[in-house]
DNA sequence: TTAGTCCAATTTTTT
DNA sequence: ATTGGACTAA
């Protein structure tokens, strides 16, 4: 397909800063990709000197495939990566100038809190004091607004000096030689502010930058996309205000709408057109996200026929739910759909288990996307450090993680003290551990069958570096460990562990060196999660599979039909978003905005009237987004109700708002019956859900949706 | 000092 | 419902 006029300007724009405004569904990757290919073909850049950022892992494997389709070759050597994954690069290379060794590895969130603990029990202060979480958050903030614990602004909590705990948490990574997440992109921006001389090198190694989803970039990235290019200005960034959903995480709207006043002369492109979905789904996007204020007016117009109407249905409960989207998923597979080409969306991880157990049971293959990732599974990361230790690159916290593990007899105190004496060492866990073989002192002797094992068998595992990790975990007692799980527990963690091996296999096969490969399964910690439940007896080809998955991981994605789940006050908009103002609300309604957009001809909301939470039951309203809506735009079960009011036949939508005498307003969630026998469920503001006559109730109509 | 039992807090979203 | 943390017995 040819590009159009915008796209073809953005494309073929030379060098400088370029904005590109690209509307859902507006053809921005291809777009991308092109201008890519034109800086190779008609301004002779060489492709290993551009470099393309992108937010996730996926994105930027999907860049890679279509690069090589276009200009064949691999993608011609063009760099790709995350922030985070091309932050490390750097990092690996220059690491030493910032007091950290070139090996140092990557700290993941679950170490990190466990860290973060620790330093607080260290000092005594309790969780009620001081909780861990809300520490980490504001270190986390700090570190998205790019500021080191020497400038971060004082904080205090309590009579507690958080800023002296950031130092103390960086102390302590520094120590263990890891890095967090945020470190990644932080400790760039230092090398590239503080540094000259490492600077020099980073900016002189690409020619064109460009980064995709720039809605979503934090002021630490902003800085580490202004210090990089600063020389050469040929800076493309492409994104939509509309689709910021990642402030929780530091983003700033901002960036995008003041880059032309941060890059003196940019140019700005505006991709408008969207070719994804049909009219009737952009209209219903539109209505839904015109509700925010704080945007850049602008328009995206359809360029597809109306098609059918997007539905909302109310449902009794999560289950109830469930059901009907399995139902919806039959009926667009018989319209001819593929499994791959239809999506599930939903606010927060846990809904996916009803939805999972009831499209499961009617038999649909699918896969969960995200989830607890493969590599954040408890038996990955001791078989990593296990397999660490072999590799003669543990660290501490490696050593610490597996020291019980099976049970040894090392309690927290020995582990403390194993941890301790490491310390005094100066050694490298590894290399202490090897010392350990002819017994060691107090609790640390309790580790020296396993480290005259790992002796044993290290020579060999060098050698093969895809062998080895099985052999050691069997011998040391740990695959015998997990049996204490459960028989079926513990044979789908052992499979797991079979599939680690397969993987550092394939690793090894490609000439990745161990603490590469570590690399790697930190940055690609959220994998996906194939085919939970009855896979087998489906007998579905790899990849013919629905998926499910979160609102923000559909980023991006697109869908011929797509069903967005939970759409309820409580939820859609999130509670705790609610709590944090008027921009959390706008930012819930992006979220609402990304997943309708990613639909392009089938969508389907879904609401339920009853929801458990943790043991009891919660009654949500629909959604504010979506109950004012004109039937017309978001069609849903009608009934043709005489109502006392207005004396006369009118239709009654769920989601119409009435008053009862007694129990004050509410709104219609559901209708039953026919005739005289109609029977409406109206949640009360104030009076909870009621099932009601229609005839006797003497309703009077507030609106009709 | 460790291991087992009981109780509490937990969950918004991700690199 | 699950999971980490505190408490208690050995």
């Amino acid at each position: 397909m040819q590009l159009n006029d915008a796209q073809q300007h953005a494309a073929e724009a030379g060098g400088g800063p370029q904005l590109i405004l690209a509307g859902a569904g507006s053809g921005k990757t291809r777009t991308i990709i092109h201008r890519i290919g034109h800086l190779i073909a008609a301004n002779h850049v060489a492709p290993h000197r551009i470099l393309a950022v992108t937010f996730t892992n996926k994105a930027a494997a999907e860049l890679r495939a279509r690069l090589s389709q276009l200009i064949g070759d691999d993608g011609g050597g063009v760099v790709s990566g995350t922030f985070h994954a091309i932050s490390l690069s750097f990092l690996r290379r220059h690491a030493e100038a910032l007091g950290y060794p070139k090996s140092f590895q990557v700290i993941d969130a679950d170490d990190q809190k466990a860290l973060i603990k620790r330093l607080l029990k260290a000092r005594n202060i309790s969780s009620d004091t001081l909780h861990p979480g809300y520490l980490l958050a504001w270190i986390e903030h700090c570190k998205h607004a790019a500021l080191t614990a020497d400038v971060a602004e004082a904080q205090a909590w309590n009579d507690i000096d958080m800023r002296e705990l950031y130092a103390a948490y960086q102390q302590e990574l520094l120590h263990h030689e890891r890095m967090d997440f945020s470190d990644l992109i932080l400790n760039t921006v230092r090398l590239l502010k503080e540094h000259a001389d490492v600077a020099a090198l980073l900016r002189a190694r690409f020619d064109h930058v460009l980064v995709d989803e720039y809605q979503d970039t934090n002021p630490a990235q902003h800085m580490w996309l202004q210090l990089l290019c600063s020389e050469h200005r040929n800076l493309t960034v492409v994104g939509d205000d509309d689709q910021s959903i990642y402030g929780w995480r530091g983003a700033d709207v901002r960036h995008i709408l003041d880059f032309e006043s941060v890059w003196a002369g940019a140019a700005v492109h505006r991709l408008e057109h969207n070719y994804r979905s049909t009219a009737a789904i952009l209209d219903l996007a539109n209505a839904v996200i015109a509700g925010n204020s704080d945007r850049h007016i602008k328009q995206l117009r359809a360029t597809r026929d109306a098609g059918e109407t997007p539905f909302w249905q109310i449902c009794q409960d999560e289950y109830d739910e469930a059901r009907r989207i399995s139902a919806a998923l039959r009926h667009w597979h018989q319209q001819g759909v593929a499994w791959r080409d239809m999506a599930v969306l939903y606010r927060t991880a846990r809904q996916s288990l009803p939805i999972e157990q009831m499209v499961n049971e009617a038999e649909i293959p699918y896969r969960v996307i995200g989830g607890v990732g493969f590599f954040e599974r408890m038996e990955i990361k001791d078989a990593l450090a296990y397999w660490a230790l072999l590799h003669g690159i543990a660290d501490a916290l490696h050593l610490r993680r597996i020291a019980n593990k099976p049970k040894r007899g090392i309690g927290a105190v020995g582990e403390q003290r194993i941890v301790e004496m490491l310390a005094v060492s100066g050694m490298s866990a590894a290399d202490w551990l090897d010392t350990l073989a002819d017994g060691g002192v107090g609790p640390s002797a309790k580790l020296a069958s396993l480290a005259r094992l790992i002796g044993e068998q290290r020579s060999d595992a060098m050698q093969q570096p895809d062998m080895g990790l099985g052999r050691l975990l069997q011998d040391c007692g740990y695959l015998e460990s997990l049996q204490a799980m459960g028989e079926i527990e513990a044979a789908a963690r052992r499979e797991n562990i079979q599939a680690l091996q397969d993987y550092i296999a394939i690793a090894a096969g490609e000439g990745m060196t161990p603490i590469e490969f570590l690399d790697r399964a930190a940055l690609l910690q959220s994998g996906e999660q194939v085919n939970r439940g009855d896979g087998a007896s489906h007998n579905e080809t790899d990849g013919e599979t629905v998926s499910l998955m979160s609102l923000h991981r559909a980023k991006g994605l697109e869908f011929t039909a797509v069903v967005l789940s939970g759409v309820e006050e409580g939820l859609l908009p999130h509670q705790r978003s609610l709590d944090e103002g008027p921009a959390g609300l706008s930012e819930e309604r992006r979220l609402l905005y990304v997943g309708m957009t990613r639909a392009k001809d089938y969508l389907l909301l879904t609401s339920a009237r009853m929801r458990r939470n943790f043991g009891d039951m919660q009654f949500p309203q629909p959604s504010r987004f979506i109950a004012q809506l004109a039937p017309e735009i978001l069609a849903r079960e009608a009934v043709v109700a005489e109502i006392a009011n207005p004396g006369t036949d009118c239709e009654l939508n769920i989601g119409s708002s009435v008053r009862h005498p007694s129990f004050g307003e509410g709104v219609i969630l559901g209708v039953e019956g026919a005739g005289d026998a109609v029977r409406v469920s109206v949640e009360f503001r104030n009076a909870g859900t009621k099932r009601l006559m229609l005839k006797y109730a003497a309703l009077e109509i507030i609106s009709i949706a």
